[in-house]
DNA sequence: TACAATAGTATGTAATACAAACTATGCGAT
DNA sequence: ATCGCATAGTTTGTATTACATACTATTGTA
């Protein structure tokens, strides 16, 4: 199941977030492990992906480091930041708020079983 | 409580396509229903509000038509057409999928009370 | 050896939410 | 009476973002 794409974006960094938080990871896996965590819900795109990481890592959200050891390919692992963290709870807080008025408005038609 | 432009991407068509759902309105009259029922938590400023109509509208998801009578004031009053139901029913199914995607991500953190 | 999967980068495009500036009317308080 | 606020709508310019696409490269397997 494919979410329409304008539908993801915003929730898209913070749920980069929030799989980073659990451990560090490299590009490819992080959109793997997106992918299934979301019970294959959620999908992004490698073009939307590296650009993302590339962006948290500027607002310093996320670090990087490369590993040229663990596999013979180039990998650049990604790790959550102290600074990150406090990001990604006060933006969980903002998608709670978010789906608390969309419940409102769409009277509970939107609402998880 | 207001919620981060980014966000709310997306979801604002369908915000407005559910209030239209219920009755016609006019534009000043959609922006504060938005805003009331969903308990403050939306709102969506003129600027993105009367952009987004002429975009439903260009869509044929709404269609308006001036009122001179009702008030003294020009009013453009927006109706949701057959089409713009069947749209917000996919899309309300959509925003259901996305919370579904989410709340496994994290793990019910977001999930309402 | 050909192919699929893995791994990352770069570029160009479309959509959209916003602020701000603009025009204009109606109404209540000073 | 007039000043300011709420109402009512339009237009323009900007920043962000998600995407497709194309590019470089390696690894494992059929």
């Amino acid at each position: 199941m494919k979410i329409e794409t304008e539908l993801l974006k915003g929730a898209a960094p913070v749920v980069v977030l929030e799989v980073l938080s659990r451990g560090q990871m490299y590009g490819y896996e992080l959109s793997k492990a997106i992918e299934q965590r979301s019970g294959e819900v959620l999908t992004l795109g490698k073009g939307t992906l590296y650009p993302l990481l590339y962006n948290l890592e500027a607002k310093k959200l996320v670090t990087s480091q490369w590993d040229f050891k663990t596999a013979n390919r180039k990998r650049k692992y990604y790790s959550i930041t102290s600074k990150g963290k406090e990001y990604l709870a006060k933006q969980k807080e903002q998608i709670k708020n978010l789906y608390t008025g969309l419940d409102l408005v769409f009277g509970g038609a939107i609402r998880l079983a």
